[in-house]
DNA sequence: CATGAATGAGGTTTCATTCAT
DNA sequence: AATGAATGAAACCTCATTCAT
């Protein structure tokens, strides 16, 4: 039994190092320009150890932002577990949000990378998790709606991909400025919650 | 004289033909999947003649970028003309741009997938139109602020990347869900500048 | 014209020449371990050259086998002509196809190689060039049954099979043997037909 | 004692093993497309396993043809037994032969696949197994020779591979046209030893 | 001995780019 | 200037073979 359970452990091991690479190279290059021989050799295989671990190129990209997604899905949902409150939800939503992606930042940029991709092939955001993900965060809108917080009057689906859209937006204008400022999380946070809440008048 | 301008009309007009090919492919297959040879087969020219037009596949691309933009930035501009009100400037800009990637959806395609390469080589956003571009919008915010419709507390550069990425969003979901829907350009016009100015909170 | 009808010239010349190669390798190595790169470079071309002709290693060795075995049946057809005698025809078939192979000996290998595959994937004895070869053979054994020279107690078809496969095995015995003996072709042929007419026992 | 014999029946069974199942896949899908990780699982051992039995792949191949022809030599020899008459064990020779092809028809397409390797690399026909198989063949034709069965002129070794090439036609024929006819196998004899001794001609 | 994960050479195929016509 | 065949580098992926457990 320890045997079995070292030898899957070890298993786990070298797919997350694989994993690490990819995303490294992944964010790095982009999808077609990251090679399966880098990130091997990245991971310190051979290109065929790739191979055993996931079916083809594309199915460890796949795999790649499936378990990242899972990860920081379950990291929000934990969060913000019991809290009642539905706007209290969405600030800690966004502030999970940018503290995974911070600290995930090569994950951060194939991530956004993902949404052009609706229209084309690629469709990490229509599988399961991507679902879930868009599901969860269009229940939190909802859940504002019903409480009064958020109006009634606009499409929750809509409404919980701008939600989403300035999250991204004010991260990655962050990241790229990042030199300069020493703007922190919490600052941000707030930007966002005040531009989603209260939009730019003045008050 | 006029032999020369009718080389060079000439010599414009299969540039023309070329980018309209690229800007179909491009849009259809993304930019790694899309041949240079299907391209020029679309343009109906053989595929050197391309190479007479642009020096590699990356500089079609990017003039294909650059053009629309330019167009884009061009029209927006002469529509808001002389109007004098900060705010029905940037309702101007909202209505003109949607109706403007509305009738350049391949373009609109192959625009929003540009914001990945943000860190990567690719950036369109930051050569000599994309900052352009940028600084428009950036301009209009900064008017909205002086004239006291928008808080002076926003980084008016993170504001415009907001309200750029706002219309984008609403633009994607609404091309998404096309099909079944029947909401308008004006419509959404509409939930943009809401959005925008007032965010989500019930009134 | 005269462009035109070079052009096509040429082209043609390329594909004899990658066909060339291609019957020289396949011959020596087998169909799995000639290279596509090795038939390249035996043409005196560079790899991606071979696929502008065919479409990929089978298409090649489809092609090949293809256009030999069209060759040897409209040489065998045309030799055979207005011969009016069953027998007569059936004895220039086996000169001319034993005189065929001995001049195409690399393409007599692949040939005999073909009839394994029967049974699994490649299957050019079943494409419309083997069935017509097939047919042929089967159409001058049942003339041969009609005029009383060969017994109509055979299935056509079998008898055809069985001819062919005499040809063939008295063919490889001589080429393996080539080095000792030095028989000639002519010889050969008695041999087959003796057998294929009257079987083994004293006369 | 006991426990080394039994050590070496366990060897043996494994051997075994992994034979039956490399017939299989090798029959199935040629020796190339077949792979050893296939053949291991079908045999349900791993990978390595098949390495303590056999050197390569080849060697796996190898002893497969070689033993399956060894019991076909011995099965032959034993039928034929002391017959004195050389007609009647050329009659057995070809009942017992496609007998065991039909109870063995893996083995028969890898063994017809074998005459073209006559030419290349691989040449089990000319291995001691073999040669032995052949010089039996040629062993009971030159018997006929002698006992006036058949005619002296022709080349035992000659009449040899036609006399087995006639068995092989005849039987792939009967295999591949399996679904429709119910001939059965000794009819099938009939018709190989007509054929061999009396040719096709009308009586 | 048995295992099966790891290795990495090597094959097929694509495609941006060049250049002789 | 236009053509499009030729080039050849480089990518993905497979699989015979090895070797630590």
């Amino acid at each position: 039994m320890t045997t079995l359970s070292r030898k899957e452990r070890d298993r786990q091991l070298r797919r997350s190092d694989i994993l690490t690479a990819a995303e490294h190279l992944f964010a790095l290059k982009g999808y077609y320009k990251a090679t399966i021989r880098d990130i091997a050799k990245e991971a310190q295989y051979a290109t065929g150890t790739v191979y055993l671990h996931f079916k083809d190129k594309y199915a460890l990209y796949f795999a790649l932002l499936e378990d990242k997604m899972k990860s920081l899905l379950s990291i929000v949902k934990d969060r913000i577990g019991q809290e009642p409150d539905a706007q209290k939800k969405l600030e800690i939503f966004v502030r999970e949000g940018l503290g995974f992606f911070e600290k995930n930042q090569d994950f951060f940029r194939i991530f956004i990378s993902e949404r052009n991709e609706l229209f084309s092939g690629r469709k990490i955001l229509r599988s399961p998790i991507g679902l879930q993900l868009q599901e969860y965060t269009t229940s939190l809108i909802k859940e504002a709606q019903k409480e009064g917080v958020v109006s009634a009057d606009f499409d929750p689906g809509q409404i919980s991909e701008v939600f989403i859209s300035i999250i991204k937006t004010i991260l990655i204008k962050w990241l790229v400025d990042k030199e300069g400022k020493n703007e922190n999380l919490v600052d941000l946070s707030d930007v966002v919650l005040k531009l989603f809440f209260y939009g730019v008048v003045r008050k």
